[in-house]
DNA sequence: TGGTGATAGATTGGATCCAATATCCTGGCA
DNA sequence: TGCCAGGATATTGGATCCAATCTATCACCA
């Protein structure tokens, strides 16, 4: 049996298109980390992991550490790794990265965003509106995020960035699991793009800021009302 | 033969106290690459660098992976790993990255900062104003930005600084290398430590950003010069 | 009966071995 | 003489094997 049902089958739909078996063991890995189908604290076994996967446990082994690099696992010398723990006190320090990357992002694509980037993000937006699914309402959120920052010309910013914005898609999908989904603030994401149509930086910073800011704030007296009972 | 001399010795100095070996190897192989010690672009063979260190090529490849993860090398599949090069672009990138980020962190630690952190920031400026040798500037030059943003109380925000603080040491090791040792901005800093004992977080964190997005700057105009020629 | 120490099992860390792939050189051919 | 093909070599990627260490269980003793 494998860690369980969840990776199987993302390991049966995963395509190896990658050049090594580390990279395929280490992408999927960590996509079944930030999407929860491998739950946090989940002991990441070598072996079994090897066996899910279909090969030895060396690839296994440089996946985790990558993973550990990534701060997705937590790696305890002979004690094997686990999945990285989610806790309030490290959602606030996840939200407050992104309050303080995004900005900044989105401040030097601004001047270069097409029209065709405004349309798309607009787009997405409406995409939004009709979406049911939390998963996928994550993902579209993230894209439309990203399409904002994606001019920045700053390819290690915006890696961090859209690194910090899964990490907080792994957060949220556990709110949603325990109080119910809730649409994403819309309104937000309007009053966010049209500073942006009108090239406003300022408000299209301070809002973003805000946005953010909200979304941590919203998730951290969740968790810690949840550690609290 | 090593990769080189100065790596050898400092394997020689390093004090295994690590628990495992591939911890050893990859904090040696990470202050290497930070300090210089291996010039950007180097080929790391595997077989080349267990040997100096001692060990076999596992635990070499396990801390291959994280440095990686971390931006400090390039994985070719099949070809092996480099050094990291650095570029004007790359520079910016971190510089960016760093504008975003120590704000933050200051305004999040300054109500929280004691007496006692400003009085060893004070002591950091003073110990610079005498300092020839430029790592030790480096080394120095962190801790007093460190200090002052270590009571942010939040643990991956102040990691994600200082993993930037570093990568900028190692540009600006380049440019003292190039262009002879320059002080640092030592006016800067006793400017921003005036506005942190006044508690005026405003001032600090405009401060902190003119300060890092300075430096950034000529460390850019430095790299490209040096590109374009 | 509770606690402590030894021992067995499980699991990771490290070494060695084999396979796959990239690079480089050489020879043949146009 | 220049270019392409093919093979030799070097190096990495992956598998297997052995050693180190952690954990849990059980027996023994206070």
């Amino acid at each position: 049996m494998a860690v369980n049902d969840g990776l199987s089958r993302l390991v049966a739909r995963a395509q190896p298109r990658h050049r090594t078996t580390t990279e395929f063991v280490e992408a999927t890995l960590r996509e079944a980390i930030l999407t929860g189908v491998i739950a946090p604290g989940t002991p990441l076994r070598q072996e079994e992991l090897a066996e899910t996967f279909g090969v030895s446990r060396m690839p296994v082994r440089e996946a985790l550490r990558q993973l550990e690099a990534r701060a997705l696992a937590e790696f305890h010398p002979h004690r094997g790794a686990v999945v990285a723990e989610i806790s309030a006190a490290d959602g606030a320090d996840i939200g407050a990265i992104r309050m303080a990357l995004e900005p900044m992002a989105l401040r030097l694509s601004l001047p270069s965003l097409t029209a065709a980037d405004l349309d798309q993000a607009e787009e997405l937006i409406a995409e939004m509106d009709g979406e049911a699914d939390p998963g996928r309402m994550g993902e579209l959120n993230r894209r439309f995020h990203m399409t904002l920052y994606a001019r920045a010309g700053r390819p290690r910013l915006l890696a961090l960035t859209e690194q910090h914005l899964l990490a907080a898609d792994r957060y949220l999908r556990f709110q949603f699991a325990a109080l119910g989904y809730r649409p994403r603030s819309q309104d937000e994401h309007r009053a966010l793009l049209a500073a942006c149509r009108a090239g406003n930086a300022d408000t299209a910073c301070r809002l973003v800021t805000e946005h953010v800011g909200q979304a941590a704030e919203q998730l951290t007296a969740f968790l810690e009302g949840r550690e609290a009972g």
